[in-house]
RNA sequence: GGCGACGUACCCAAGUGGUAAGGGAGAGGUCUGCAAAACCUUUAUGCAGCGGUUCGAAUCCGCUCGUCGCCUCCA
């Protein structure tokens, strides 16, 4: 049973789809105008592992994660690069798309974009303005939030006290100073679309309710994004959604994850306080970068310094190490046989044992910290009971069971080199080759000879190839 | 001003009523020709402070101090 915190209650709920084993989830994606910074990829790595586990628990995910390709946003930086919008999108689509493999996220299973549907968004607005909650003015279309009841229960910000900070830029069009637009009129030299209010474009976020709709249905099971989103945006999502299609709750659980800090502080791109995703991935191992990012809690602040980084590498290093120590055991079992002992029992009921743990952990609204402890103890059986494990079968468990949770949060294990176990001729020539060299250096050993077994080490290092020395004979990886 | 989050060892970070997970770093030790890795021991009588409730509190309540965020585009 999965418990997940809800925004929307503000507090854990047990996690039950509205329709069986099916799961619609939606996150809100980057606009793109800009290079998303390492603070939109926690966002990203945070639900990609919320995805993976809810996936691993059984349920069957439609994930969908759009595309803000039109806003004020995407205007002002199109006319300073001197592109067109379009072009600016597609830029920056293609990056988000880069950075979201080297994260080893998932792919959505559809990625919309807002220019798509305009149609939709339209129709939105005809609705709100049909159902009296829109107004028109002057081609500028407005939601009237006093005419929302409900308006202000997610944030849970009191209508009262929303409408005496009418402080920033009055907009004397407005009814009521909270009133937010729905749609824009045109602008000359800007994008429009043609509509019942005259030429113009989507105002607020409207792209989320209309893609939530289009491609999930209301109400969907979990609408994620970064708690900066709750207001004004997801209030002003229900808001819009709710009016327009007479849904009173047009999402079941609403997600948020912390913000990532750099120096305690909150990074953004007003501030210029931010590192790009790219910069740290340029800089880190993606995978310990993809590890770091889920070593807090997800609804927790999380800090991002060099040292967070190096933990995170030294951490990764650790599990990659265990798994190796499993697969240099099962090679070494290849060649002098198995002989099953008590720590064959010990190590198939702590993999046994991790699994369970993991999942306790994160059933618990996904506490990715307390999860990756239980890897760890697992990694710590591992790497005490692997040499007298004489079963090949047991160690191949252990090490299933270790890439599959350390997956769950996004690294992947499976592709780290193998002790030449790869198919191919080739593989199999090098495998020969260096166990033919590791005999050599063997037999320097037993005579002492130990500047030709330093000699066969180091040159061997120096081609990618690690050797370390066990009692039962070395092993070897490439690095 | 309104709303909210947080304060756990040198650092990161779980735990939210039953007597402080895990990782990193440091110290000591084991193994080892050396190396790498690994293993063992060790580092918070205490969880911002002060009161209260309780047989029992890091965990609940109150107050104080401190940090941060949202209320305006932002994951």
């Amino acid at each position: 049973m999965v418990n997940v915190y809800n925004t929307r209650t503000r507090s854990k709920e047990e996690f039950v789809p509205i329709e069986g084993n099916n799961v619609r989830m939606y996150v809100c994606g980057p606009t793109v105008y800009d290079y998303p910074h390492i603070g939109n990829a926690r966002s990203f790595a945070v639900f990609d592992t919320i995805r993976r586990y809810l996936e691993y628990k059984g349920y069957r995910v439609v994930y969908i994660t759009n595309f803000t390709d039109i806003d004020d946003k995407m205007i002002n930086r199109s006319k300073e690069d001197g592109i067109e919008v379009s072009e600016l999108a597609a830029k920056f689509i293609t990056e988000y798309l880069t950075i979201a493999k080297q994260l080893n996220l998932i792919p959505a299973t559809i990625n919309p974009r807002a220019t798509e549907h305009m149609d939709d968004i339209i129709e939105m607005v005809e609705l709100i303005i049909k159902n009296g909650y829109g107004y028109d003015v002057d081609g500028d279309v407005y939601f009237n939030v006093p005419s929302f009841e409900t308006y202000g229960g997610l944030s849970r910000i009191p209508m009262d006290d929303l409408s005496s900070r009418a402080r920033v830029e009055v907009d004397e069009k407005k009814k009521d100073p909270r009133d937010f637009i729905l749609w824009k009129a045109e602008k000359p030299g800007e994008p429009s679309w043609e509509s019942p209010w005259g030429k113009g474009r989507p105002g607020w976020h409207a792209e989320c309710s209309v893609m939530g709709k289009h491609y999930l249905g209301f109400p969907f099971d979990i609408h994620g994004g970064g708690q900066d989103l709750i207001f004004p945006h997801h209030e002003n999502e229900i808001a819009q959604s709710a009016a327009a299609y007479g849904i009173e709750t047009p999402v079941k659980y609403w997600l948020h994850n912390g913000f990532l800090t750099i120096d305690s502080d909150k990074m953004s791109k007003s501030e210029k306080n931010f590192s790009t995703a790219r910069e740290v991935l340029d800089n880190y191992d993606h995978q310990a970068v993809r590890l770091y990012l889920v070593t807090g809690q997800y609804r927790q602040p999380l800090d991002y310094n060099d040292k967070a980084m190096k933990q995170a590498i030294q951490s990764l290093e650790r599990i990659k190490n265990a798994a190796d120590t499993i697969r240099g055991r099962i090679s070494i079992l290849e060649k002098i046989g198995s002989r099953e002992s008590d720590a064959d029992r010990k190590l198939a009921e702590a993999s046994k044992k991790a699994r369970e743990d993991f999942e306790k952990e994160m059933d618990d609204d996904f506490n990715t910290p307390g999860a990756l402890a239980e890897i760890f103890t697992l990694v710590r059986e591992i790497n005490t009971l692997t040499k007298d494990v004489g079963g090949a079968a047991v160690l191949r468990e252990a090490l299933a069971v270790m890439i599959e949770l350390v997956g769950i949060l996004g690294v992947n294990l499976a592709d780290e080199a193998q002790t030449g176990e790869g198919a191919g001729q080739a593989a199999k020539a090098l495998k020969g080759i260096v166990d033919f060299l590791l005999e050599l250096r063997e037999g320097a050993r037993k005579s002492k000879d130990f500047a030709k077994a330093d000699q066969i080490r180091d040159r061997l290092g120096e081609l990618g190839i690690e050797i370390a020395d066990t009692k039962d004979g070395p092993t070897w990886k490439m690095s």
